[in-house]
DNA sequence: CAAAACTTTCAATTATTATTGAAAATATTG
DNA sequence: CAATATTTTCAATAATAATTGAAAGTTTTG
């Protein structure tokens, strides 16, 4: 297999693998294409690498930098746009975790609050306590993502893991 | 909020919360509607409730026993099927975990493995790195998730968190 | 400040995924 | 075993989500 073909490869798993969390292939792909990629690169590259119109590439673009997994660089004497992506992994998954945190965990648990108001019944004894069930553990995934945002590579995964084995 | 406006809301929360992770919003709400009923229900009981079809209910209550989600019961002097969910948020939480694990990770770390027989130029050394850290991160993700899947709630949550803080 | 280079937007289109519902298959009853 | 009840399948349809591409907007340059 060639470098080329692995990359392609690449680009194409990931983008599967995206579709399977809810994030749009294209952007996985576009994610991919610059993780493996040395230099920075514009959208007119993207757009020819990946056979995609300009919306989609400038779109995703901007999505991936609101996520923070890549950034905007300049060029001397260009005045285009190029991007580079964070390479480090252990920041890749911070950041997204960070971001999945603001977007789901936190509307989540402020829905699960909202459903303890229910009016209380005999029979809503059962529904609240499932809902606090629920709360429960989302506020323990909730915690769990904090500590990894926080801690580092080393800490979390070399030192704290081992404990628990 | 009367119990029935707090359950239907449960349904639908749960139904768009899965929608964003690439579950489809009819298991999602199936799932829903038996975690919060204290009664196992029949297949025509769920189309009536959630106004879906008697196709897509059977296929959404299959795939939620393949998830172990879900349990049938049978009822005295009834033929039909009747379906309960698994209450213990705990369990649901490692069931998932379990899934997705078998589905997702383990098939991702098999594309990686076969990614890094590129052959060897100077200019793949970077490619290999990075598929490398991608790896090193998705292993240590399927090391949490083991854990996660041995350790009771208790221990994992109550104690050990802790010491991460 | 006009022309050129580049980026963003968004209505229309296309592709993907979910859902329906009727028919086929299977299981149960008397 | 025939009648009935129940479950499963799957081609057709509908709903949703992604993508296009041309037009509008913005920035830069000379």
């Amino acid at each position: 297999m060639t470098l080329e073909q692995a990359k392609q490869q690449f680009i194409q798993t990931w983008g599967n693998f995206g579709t399977q969390w809810g994030i749009n292939r294209s952007m996985a792909q576009v994610h991919a294409l610059l993780l493996v990629s040395d230099q920075s690169k514009c959208t007119e590259d993207i757009m020819a690498e990946l056979s995609i119109s300009r919306g989609n590439a400038n779109m995703n673009l901007r999505e991936l930098m609101n996520w923070n997994l890549i950034y905007k660089e300049t060029i001397q004497g260009d005045r285009k746009e190029y991007f580079r992506a964070e390479k480090d992994m252990w920041e890749v998954a911070k950041r997204i975790t960070k971001e999945r945190k603001r977007r789901e965990i936190e509307p989540l648990q402020q829905h699960l609050t909202e459903l303890k108001k229910v009016e209380q019944t005999y029979d809503s004894i059962a529904f609240v306590a499932t809902i606090e069930n629920i709360e429960r553990l989302v506020n323990r995934l909730d915690g769990l993502s904090n500590t990894l945002m926080k801690a580092d590579e080393h800490i979390f995964f070399g030192k704290i893991l081992n404990l628990l084995k």
